[in-house]
DNA sequence: TATATTTGCTAACACCGTTAATTAAAATTG
DNA sequence: CAATTTTAATTAACGGTGTTAGCAAATATA
């Protein structure tokens, strides 16, 4: 008998119109104001139905966190293969994860937890332009006191920043209390080779 | 008749007493699960006179990312004058954004909008350690084919991951559509910096 | 003292995630 | 086919959120 096949199909359906009509929300609205009674009201189905098919939001949330790895990994390993240089490897590399990441912003902001309140905040606040006027300052110092001095001030001030702001907030994802004093190596590794590059 | 003043007063610490047990809540659950209501709950008030302070809650938020780039721009400017070499300014100020990050996570977190939920989601994600592990492959073939393969695998590794997250998550704050192709610059700028560091 | 103003309150609105209890539908059994 | 069990979907609720309208009490001004 193949009812249990067709009830095997019809809820994986389900499933994935469950999915489908939450990306569409994540899409229109950003994956903060997903809600499952918007999907309810979106497939036609009352809300709890959704609870047969996902543990809770977040297991959906976590649908999207894996797909758009499978996605990230697809992409740069699609663009690895394309060359046999491991520098060119690691600069395309590098490139694909950067158009990834603003091809697919809801991807992106979902698989590492950009909540991007912070967005609307930041931007009008002047202390962070005070904070980011003296690291800037900084860079300026430098190159000033280097060989080659045509070397773009905003450059290499943004370079300087995201670099920090990298190495912390990887830091922060990947585990929750302090960072061992070990991993400020790589701090230093990375920022001495900014300070190498800026310099000589 | 300094009733006017008393009032001014008396509005000024009712604010930084709303503006305390906000942070109290924070600190203890995460800026995540700051409510008013519980910060009504806490100064021992209904919950309507705290809009006569703020006027909603991304105010409360806002004040706290404020004041956590001033901490952050205060302890960059104070390292910073205590060196006069340019470059050990630069990585005074690395060191400092590394303390200040780990020291005041809340604060951090706030002021780049990290999210994190993704935390706990993340780290049970295969595919995520299926993408890190295409990317550590690139490095220790880099390192292979470089002049000194002492180069540590996973230290190279998370400078090179750190970067660009960095990179994205800066630029995704910074704006809000896809970034001009031209900021594209800024990445190939670090990237290529950090590959020379590792094959040179 | 009477009026005007400010201050704080209760109660509600419109959302949210989640779940218990219940009815309607479907499949299985006799 | 009829009775029974199983499954599916629903309504209604619980406890939570941010926010606001309307009203009472306390305070300041005239």
């Amino acid at each position: 008998m193949g009812i249990a096949e067709r009830k095997l199909r019809q809820k994986e359906e389900f499933r994935a119109s469950i999915l489908e009509a939450a990306w569409l929300q994540v899409l229109t609205d950003g994956w903060q104001s997903l809600s499952i009674r918007k999907i309810a009201d979106a497939i036609e189905y009352s809300i709890p139905v959704i609870y047969n098919h996902f543990e809770n939001k977040e297991a959906i949330l976590l649908e999207f966190t894996k797909e758009g790895f499978q996605k990230l990994a697809d992409v740069l390993q699609l663009v690895k293969v394309q060359h046999k240089d491991p520098a060119m490897q690691l600069e395309a590399m590098a490139n694909a994860y950067w158009d990834f990441a603003f091809d697919h912003k809801e991807f992106y902001q979902l698989m590492f937890g950009l909540g991007i309140p912070a967005c609307d905040r930041v931007n009008q606040v002047a202390e962070m332009k005070h904070m980011t006027s003296i690291m800037i300052s900084g860079i300026e110092e430098a190159i000033a006191a280097s060989t080659h001095k045509e070397a773009e001030l905003y450059l290499k001030y943004h370079t300087y920043f995201s670099i920090l702001h990298g190495l912390v907030s990887i830091q922060m994802i990947e585990k929750d209390g302090k960072p061992a004093e070990e991993n400020r190596r790589i701090l230093q590794d990375a920022v001495s080779g900014f300070i190498k590059s800026l310099i000589a």
